[in-house]
DNA sequence: GATGAATGAGGCTTCATTCAT
DNA sequence: CATGAATGAAGCCTCATTCAT
């Protein structure tokens, strides 16, 4: 879990302290409504014209709320980029989960497919979006750190680590996931369909990792 | 070459041409000095505070020189990035272009292994610009297109084909380079050194190449 | 109407297209206040310093509101000048139409009476802010065009055709106005007295006209 | 003559004390050459874009030299215009003189249509600059009064005044000669002839005075 | 809670003018 | 004298955030 405190760096590089937890967590389903629109707008906007384009009044606007209602769910604008980011990040976690799930006593290889469909998929969905908040996710302090704590691509590769001439150490499973990344990268950049991507993708960790 | 013109959205959202070329060539010493102390400041403004931190004012304080200077040599913000963006791929092309040349006659892992080092060398100088850099390349407009016009990984690949499994096409090409990238991107994201990094990059492009 | 936009040379000469429109319409009380204010405090700058005191810095200090709230309004400092003159010549339009209503039905010279001392009236009141919009309105793609298709002297003349020697056109209209113009601006430049302008442009048009 | 001293306001409205004599006499014909390419660039450059792309950077660069050599004939940008305009008011005088030397002893009906024919002529010449030179005029605290001295339409009327009704005043003279500029204007504005200007400017004066 | 008007610090850019070469 | 690089005050405008209603 990300710290709810956590040191920003603005402008002019003072370091501010500064909540990012949302203001209220949003027990009625009204309000949780009015934290979803507002989350679709931002990423419409982030989608569209990326950061520059994000504002927190093109985003009331676009959500079709006042700005006063975007601070009363979110105390400033780096915590909607963040609620952005941990929403991505838990239904990718979501995703991984089932893939490993539906893997489970299937050949190396079979889960592996399903664990790389899954991961892509997850990237297809938005792809423009994430790029952004990837870019960004530094920044917010993100915990790019504890993915190393939550299930994925390890576990996998320990369960079938006698199929494997590499020892799977935590730098390989990294490197798996950079790689699998990139090839979905250039493929979102040059327009590739997905099943290609499912591929090259699936081609490029093999060669890595067997 | 990259194009000078690139769309950007300002305030509202419409459309603005922009040039981006620099202003004046910098003819006289005192001016080429001028634009290096610029690009400089600019760099180390966005090592240390990545693009956040990086505004005109604060270029031009750290340069030494006054805001009209900076605005002699580059007609806006984004013509400082631009010309960061450039100086670091033609560097980059030409550290390519030495290791093509010095690999040549060798067998293919020696010459690829010169590659990799070549690439991996060049995002090791100064990597945390060359990752905001990235980030900013799409926006200006930058040429990823044209990348594949100049001499690189394939003309390596043409030349060894028939020690390689796969045919070589464009789309090899920038699967390989992505997959480069990316190894050396989780590298510098958690400080791995540079042997280790070209070790790791070297594995991955000969098992998805070979 | 007046067209509300226009093209604009920038800085470096590229014209550029810009907004001149109201950016929201003042439709809360509140709202419209604050644009009164802004528009007052403008025309209060004007008439002390021209248009070389004229911006936006001034302008909301002197309305007594934030920038802010100023370009929450006017989407750029032409905008407001823009608006000044709509709102002159819309005043002026109708106080000549009233006068044109007043002198109906009364012989030529009355009415004629009536319409040159509405006319005067117009531009004896804030009569420097009057000549610095008119240099401006030019520039800012006004309609001195439009003025054709507006109710005006030439109805008057079209009234009485049978009692001037002189064809009614276009061009006859217009001139008469410079005439009026031009009285009135030399009358405001060497402070002569509304009733004496007044005498003085009767005597002018006349003359021309009849 | 025109003061050579003379109180300017500036941007924000405080007095201050400016030279606006040329910094040095034209002595030599190199030094004239360069202050007329000076003017010329000035003019053009008014006449293209108005006072809005009128900056002495621009002003030097059509001009061909340096913005240095620039302020070594002229102390600030007001004195180009003041240059201007004192070049401009020079040039009338003389062609009004010399129409009213070419009309003595002739009635005043044609006497009156050669200083008409020449004061048009004169403004037909860069009448946009005109416009903007006489916008300016005021604010550099130029010579409008001193007019009053200079030999002139006044001269015309006090030879006839018997064949005159009107008595013959300072202020008949500047309404006489602000209804020409008037007719003048709204004939450039229209783009009307040169000749057909003449004849309503000559109807309009003759209406006025006789 | 919701609204949206108001705020103002801060960033971008221009341009009159100076000054070292 | 000429040059043109350098300066920096000043003006334009944006946008995160607050607050009265």
């Amino acid at each position: 879990m990300l710290a709810n405190k956590t040191r920003i760096r603005d402008g002019r590089g003072r370091p501010r302290k500064r909540t990012l937890e949302a203001r209220k967590a949003p027990g009625q389903a009204r309000s949780k409504e009015t934290v979803n629109v507002i989350l679709e707008a931002s990423a419409r906007i982030l989608e569209a014209d990326g950061l520059h384009g994000f504002n927190t009044n093109a985003v009331a606007a676009k959500a079709g709320v006042s700005v006063g209602s975007l601070y009363q769910y979110f105390p400033n604008k780096d915590a909607i980029l963040l609620a952005l980011i941990n929403s991505f990040e838990d239904a990718t976690q979501e995703a991984i989960l089932q893939a490993l799930q539906s893997g489970k006593g299937w050949p190396l290889k079979t889960s592996l497919k399903l664990f790389v469909r899954a991961l892509v998929g997850m990237h297809y969905r938005r792809p423009k979006l994430n790029r952004v908040l990837e870019a960004e996710e530094e920044r917010l302090g993100g915990g790019a750190d504890d993915f190393a704590f939550r299930p994925g691509l390890r576990d996998l590769l320990q369960e079938h680590k006698n199929e494997i001439a590499t020892p799977v150490s935590r730098t390989t499973e990294r490197v798996a996931m950079a790689i699998l990344r990139a090839v979905v990268d250039q493929g979102l950049a040059f327009g590739a369909s997905q099943p290609s991507v499912e591929r090259q993708a699936m081609r490029a960790v093999s060669a890595f990792l067997l």
